[in-house]
DNA sequence: ATTTAATTTTAGGCATACCTAAAAAATTTA
DNA sequence: TAAATTTTTTAGGTATGCCTAAAATTAAAT
């Protein structure tokens, strides 16, 4: 067992690289985790080559990183954990939806293996975030749920709301005006062609949501 | 307003600070700094130049450092953290009063007032922590409670334990073994001159205590 | 197939927060 | 009070994690 405690930047380099990698099946850029860090090109390099000697990752020179079945595996961990506290803030204390995240990303670097599973029995096992996210277990397994975005219903078939990706407080916003959150049921009344809006049925009253506003609301067919 | 975000290591010295200066009363030397913090001594004089230039403690060379109104509101903040995380993890996720301390020492540095503020509420704004310490309200307010050895009572008097002085885990088993926490009631009974042990009532039956183990246990008279 | 542009790496620097060794000051002891 | 001891500070060094500027490589455009 490689069990050496990684630094808070290290966690969060290996997060961006998994993230990043579609489940580790892809070859990440040192640009495409520059952007996402916020940390220029160099130093993204330089910590590379830190987590290539810690076999975190595998680096081809001027090609990019894939992330290691050990790095996966921390990197699930560290998901556990922010999705974890997500629910603790969001449940518990009462935060909105568009606060949790930047909270949860301190949170999640605090690292007792015992913390993480006792918060996991006090929130009963939640299985997602309040993003609609899915939580990995203790074993770092993920319960999949088939998400499609709300625009690849059909006319008259239902879905249940399980996932907002844009994260912005504005959007958040929009969908509470909307009455959307995670769990609301939609069905869909009409596809407009013109523009690709939708007509949609929530709360007992039909609204009309643009493309955008529906490739940002993925669901689960119901 | 010196609102800059401390680091981790800024805050630690000033909780220490604030720990040995007896509420900001006492010049505190860098020695006893460095042995608190496990840091050297030259390390130690490094950071105090550094929290001298954010007027958090003043310094006069070769003699001490004393905390600042600023560096005692502070300390304050990071001791309410440290206690109200304590409060959670012993109350809400079950564990064992000598496990919390590690663990809400990371927690502590978790820097989000909201957090705080909405942690007090979620536990009912306890005025306690699971050691029996007084946790600082949001504007840095102690309850102060009168606190004194068990020995200090005398025979017939009783006192409801309110702080257990020694953390170490040896120390919290025998406790247990004894049916001794924070809020147990104890009535003297008697008072061995021989070796100053104390004879005590505690949950219906009476048991002789040494005097080192009344020494670590705080009470309050009844 | 070159030239141009974008990406990635190397090289050298900086701040933080530690360290050791040695110098300076204060304190204790004889 | 002078010598010995302890405490504190200074000086110089190290690892981490970031930076900028420039060189090396790869990809795109003409």
């Amino acid at each position: 067992m490689t069990n050496v405690k990684l630094s808070k930047s290290e966690e969060n380099y290996l997060k961006s690289i998994f993230n990043l990698s579609e489940f580790g099946n892809k070859q990440v850029s040192t640009n495409s985790i520059s952007k996402i860090l916020n940390i220029e090109p160099a130093s993204v390099t330089d910590m590379i080559k830190k987590l290539s000697k810690k076999k975190l990752v595998y680096h081809e020179k001027y090609k990019g990183s894939t992330i290691s079945k050990s790095g996966i595996k921390i990197a699930l961990q560290i998901i556990r954990r922010h999705r974890l506290w997500e629910v603790f803030l969001h449940d518990k204390l009462n935060f909105k939806w568009d606060q949790i995240h930047e909270i949860a990303e301190e949170l999640e670097h605090v690292s007792s293996e015992e913390l993480i599973d006792n918060l996991d029995k006090y929130l009963k096992y939640p299985k997602i975030d309040p993003h609609g996210d899915p939580i990995p277990n203790k074993l770092g397994e993920i319960d999949f749920v088939d998400k499609i975005s709300i625009s690849d219903l059909n006319i008259n078939e239902k879905g249940i709301v399980s996932r907002i990706i844009n994260e912005d407080e504005e959007f958040f916003n929009l969908l509470k005006k909307l009455n959307i959150e995670i769990g609301t049921e939609v069905k869909i009344i009409d596809k407009i062609e013109y523009d690709q809006s939708l007509e949609i049925y929530i709360d007992k009253k039909s609204i009309i949501i643009s493309k955008d506003i529906a490739n940002n609301i993925k669901i689960t067919k119901i």
